[in-house]
RNA sequence: GGGCCUAUAGCUCAGUCGGUCAGAGCGCGCGCCUGAUAAGCGCGAGGUCGGUGGUUCGACUCCACCUAGGCCCA
């Protein structure tokens, strides 16, 4: 039988289904979202609060979003909803980095209209190749950018989709032209020269993304050049013991490297002919040396710390009439060669990079079809670099008794991505801002330290990236990017730098947008009356290099954070990948500094990669690949965001099946108590219905006293950027403190009273205040979920979630004193359920809790007292029939648990099981006319029928 | 090879200054309920705190090294 009483109870009703079926309802609430305005509305009602900007990295508009840019965006978006609802103005203007190499390459690669480019890149130099090239990036970038937006609001991210920022619109080209006069004007740009990787036979630049690393077979070299300045350190006869690879760029050697730290030795060494010569080199390679050049025996004369020899000069190797100086780099290593390091600044990064420290030439006389040029003189001019000027070297060292021993070696050596042949380093001329200028450096490094970074120690890595930054590159020689805007005069070939052409250029560009530099002639990007300064001529060619991506997305911070964009510079937070200290935190600072003389940022938030579920990183070769859309196809946003929110993202983060799964589990429980709560508000109106809080029933009190400890706690954890923590406070209070203790035990009172009684209402009241408290401060997380419930809420409310306020509790309801009496009843209670739990399994004496009574023996009379002043609560807190308080247990007792002062007894309560509320009494049969009822529910039913 | 960082139960996370700190929730096992029901409740079993050595009366907590993994650089 049904219960024939059930008509007469209470029970939960709400059209909140228990099955989400995320992917298919997230949608409907994302168009709502979107028809009611819901994101300008927050706004507009924040208009007038102090604004929070959080400046959005641009991601790369060249494909679908992958699992890392879904975990950066919800992060974003949590920390804006959340200082929205806690009364903030929050516009989040979302971007997109356009220009660069991928998407040129692309374009280039698969466009069959670009087929020649790919094999001869003098076609490239064409103004109207040039145009096509970039008609089609930009179209390519659209694409991606369009599938990237509706990926981002797939996944619930409030912000202006409408307006984003893009690196390609005519507005950002032409600013960014403003910034390079700005820094032009106060003298931080210089033209200068630096090795690059080059392809001979494409005669070209390659980026780094060009380059490919195959086996090669290079030439091993040792050779020996004699002291020339001993600074008295070493005899005049030592001869130094050198190796390299590359024997062609010993014609550009400036220096020989030795590292600071390891110590050298002066040896006497005997050849197999039996000649003997006095060798420096590093003391651990000296018997790896000998037996490879075969040294019959060496005899160590002198140890000598790699810092001491600083300064001395040797011959040079090829050129009788240079010597080079020694020189101390921390990149020697002894795994290989001599510990002695050939140095060639204008054929080498390193070389270039500790040469600008020792101020050394940058040399490289090569052309660009790989080629000697007249400076490497009379004897190499015309060779071909690589094999044909190796073997001249090799020739040479050995006319100057400089040649000791030859072999052959296989390495990893870069060779281009597009003819596969090897490449080699050759000096160009190219734009670079200098990080000295103005105290560019230290500024930025003092301005490090005035800047939340979170977590905390991230700060290492920023303030090394930019301690030990070298002087940045500005210039790339490809075509999707924004033009270094610089003219050379036909006259005299001088560059014409000048901020007041660069901003006209400028005015052209936020028109036209960059492709202007080709689509115009040359004489309409200058103003009329310009003349080159050198020489007065007034005829000029364009400079064809752009500007480095890096300075696109280093400036959007100067662009976008403008008032009349709704914005302020500087931002409240970045918040990016740990890859972005070398990259976006670094550009954005030292443009910002060198633009405003301040960083672009209060705070600076880093996350961790995303690992697979073993702690992998993801690779399509591993198959453990998860994109963010089969996460939202399969089980939806919020699992997804909920996943995010879990996790400690100052960490690398794990994602996989189980993983999953646990937070489908977590979602589910989350729902349904939210469910429930819903459920059990059908028939309440908060206007009418609120029980004030003085005549709570002290459960309900103590239930408030805790969810004002949550929301401080919550609070706290938001404000400390500790979302994971957030989440696991949140979850712990759903699971513990209401669905297991507070929502189960008020059942009783809920289903089974009359619906008016002041016991019922004052339940009632406290879950409505805690869901409507509990969906405002989850909605940064779970923004679908709890804007469903919200439309749910009983009650007048704003009719989004996002429109509400941050959950303030009342002073009132923090209770210390009522705090620890219960906590001592819970104490209590986990012993009487343990207790239950033996007289369920081992004794048989009961089935459900309804069917016990306890008997609850302590003596300590603190607990009596408690125990006794709360005696008509303790069955419902119990959930049992009967609560009593004994001197001593009988020794009969057949279930008996002991706590802490406390011994717990468990027997069949007396009497008859009431039909309608299942709890057993002794009265139960006594009424005549409802002789299956307890007192209560007689009670209840009666007013029941007054009512009809 | 260098810089920065991580390593606590199957999973996600707590563990302030070294001494009841080896914890929570989930999952799992067993059971109850059938008036949150493709739900709810209870009890229980799970960890030599990545490894090795050291400092200390005592270390998950400090130091060194090793291993595994991540990002950046070379």
């Amino acid at each position: 039988m049904k219960g024939k009483w059930r008509d007469t109870l209470n029970l939960p009703k709400t059209e909140f289904p228990m099955r989400a079926n995320l992917p298919k309802r997230e949608p409907n609430l994302l168009q709502w979202w979107q028809e009611q305005k819901i994101y300008e509305k927050m706004l507009a009602k924040h208009r007038q609060d102090p604004p929070f900007i959080l400046h959005d990295g641009p991601p790369y508009s060249n494909g679908h979003l992958h699992l890392g840019h879904a975990v950066n965006k919800v992060l974003k978006d949590l920390l804006v909803k959340y200082k929205a609802l806690q009364g903030h103005y929050t516009p989040f203007v979302p971007g997109w980095d356009n220009h660069g190499m991928p998407i040129e390459r692309a374009v280039v690669h698969q466009d069959p209209e670009f087929a020649e480019i790919r094999h001869d890149h003098e076609k490239l130099r064409d103004p109207q190749v040039r145009i096509r090239i970039r008609e089609k990036c930009r179209a390519f970038a659209q694409h991606w950018v369009e599938i990237q937006r509706k990926e981002f609001v797939r996944l619930g991210v409030f912000g202006d989709w409408e307006k984003p920022y893009l690196t390609m619109s005519p507005e950002f080209e032409g600013g960014e032209i403003e910034i390079f006069a700005d820094l032009v004007e106060q003298g931080y740009v210089y033209r200068g020269r630096m090795p690059i990787h080059w392809c001979p036979s494409c005669r070209t630049a390659l980026a780094m993304i060009e380059v490919e690393y195959y086996e090669k077979e290079s030439p091993s070299l040792f050779f020996w050049v004699p002291v020339r300045d001993t600074k008295g350190v070493i005899d005049p006869d030592v001869w130094l013991v050198v190796w390299t690879t590359t024997p062609w760029t010993l014609i550009a050697n400036r220096a020989f490297a030795f590292h600071p730290d390891y110590d050298y030795v002066v040896a006497e060494v005997e050849s197999a002919q039996g000649e003997h010569r006095k060798v420096l080199l590093a003391e651990r390679l000296l018997p790896v040396v000998a037996e490879i050049v075969g040294w019959t025996s060496y005899r160590k004369l002198r140890r000598i710390p790699g810092r001491q020899l600083e300064g001395l000069t040797f011959a040079h190797p090829i050129f009788e009439d240079r010597t080079s100086p020694a020189i101390l780099a921390d990149f020697v290593t002894l795994t290989e060669g001599t510990g002695v390091v050939h140095i060639a600044p204008g054929h080498g990064k390193e070389d270039f990079e500790i040469g600008r420290k020792y101020g050394l030439e940058v040399f490289s006389p090569v052309d660009e079809a790989g080629r000697f040029t007249a400076e490497a003189g009379p004897e190499f001019q015309g060779l071909f670099v690589g094999k044909e000027g190796s073997e001249k070297a090799v020739e040479v060292l050995k006319r100057h008794g400089h040649f000791l021993h030859r072999e052959t070696l296989r390495h990893t050596y870069p060779h281009c991505w597009r003819c596969k042949s090897p490449l080699i380093f050759r000096a160009t001329t190219q734009w670079f801002l200098s990080v000295d200028h103005q105290n560019l450096r230290h500024r930025a490094l003092k301005a490090i330290e005035s800047v939340r970074w979170h977590p905390p120690e991230t700060i290492n890595r920023i303030y090394n990236s930019v301690k030990e930054r070298p002087d940045w590159v500005l210039s790339r020689q490809r075509a999707w990017g924004v033009n270094i805007p610089v003219f050379y005069c036909e006259d005299c070939g001088e560059p014409l730098v000048d901020p007041r052409v660069m901003r006209h250029v400028a005015q052209i560009f936020k028109q036209e947008t960059a492709d202007a530099w080709y689509r115009r002639p040359v004489q309409d990007l200058l103003p009329p009356d310009t003349r080159c300064p050198h020489c007065g001529g007034t005829r000029f060619r364009r400079e064809d290099d752009i500007l480095d991506v890096w300075f696109d997305s280093g400036a959007t911070n100067l662009i976008v954070l403008r008032e009349e964009n709704g914005l302020r510079w500087p931002s409240d937070v970045y918040l990016e990948g740990s890859d972005q200290h070398r990259g976006w935190f670094n550009s954005s600072l030292m443009l910002a500094m060198a633009e405003r003389g301040q960083p672009p940022y209060r705070a600076v938030i880093t996350h961790g990669w995303t690992l697979d579920e073993q702690g992998r990183a993801m690779h399509k070769s591993l198959g453990n690949v998860i994109s963010p859309q089969e996460v939202i196809d399969r089980y939806g946003a919020d699992v997804l965001r909920l996943w995010v929110t879990s996790s400690d993202y100052t960490e690398d983060i794990r994602l996989g099946p189980e993983i999953l799964a646990r937070m489908v589990d977590s979602y589910r429980k989350i729902r349904n108590t939210y469910r429930f709560m819903l459920g059990n508000l059908y028939d309440f109106d908060p206007a009418r219905h609120r029980v004030p809080y003085d005549r709570m029933k002290p459960l309900d009190r103590f239930l408030l006293h805790q969810y004002s400890q949550l929301l401080a706690d919550l609070e706290r954890f938001y404000e400390n950027f500790e979302f994971h923590r957030v989440f696991h406070r949140y979850f712990n209070f759903v699971v513990v403190d209401l669905s297991a203790f507070y929502l189960d035990v008020v059942k009783d009172r809920l289903y089974t009273w009359a619906p008016d009684t002041p016991e019922r209402r004052s339940a009632q009241t406290v879950i409505y205040e805690l869901l409507r408290g509990l969906l405002v401060a989850f909605a940064p997380v779970l923004s679908f979920t709890t804007e469903e419930a919200w439309q749910l809420l009983p009650g007048d409310h704003p009719e989004s979630v996002f429109l509400a306020d941050w959950p303030r509790p009342e002073a009132s309801w923090h209770n210390e004193t009522l705090a620890r009496e219960f906590q001592r009843l819970l104490e209590v209670r986990e012993v009487a359920l343990r207790a239950l739990e033996t007289a369920r399994k081992d004794q048989k004496l009961i089935q459900d809790r309804l069917e016990a009574e306890l008997l609850l023996e302590t003596q300590d009379p603190d607990l009596a007292a408690l125990l006794d002043r709360y005696a008509a609560d303790l069955p419902e807190f119990f959930v049992v029939s009967g609560v009593r308080r004994v001197a001593d247990l009988p020794a009969e007792t057949p279930v008996v648990e002991a706590g802490e002062n406390l011994r717990v007894g468990v027997q069949r309560k007396a009497g008859q099981k009431c039909a309608r509320c299942w709890m057993w009494h002794e009265a139960v049969g006594q009424h005549p006319e409802y002789p299956d009822l307890c007192p209560k529910c007689i009670r209840a039913v009666e007013s029941l029928r007054h009512e009809d």
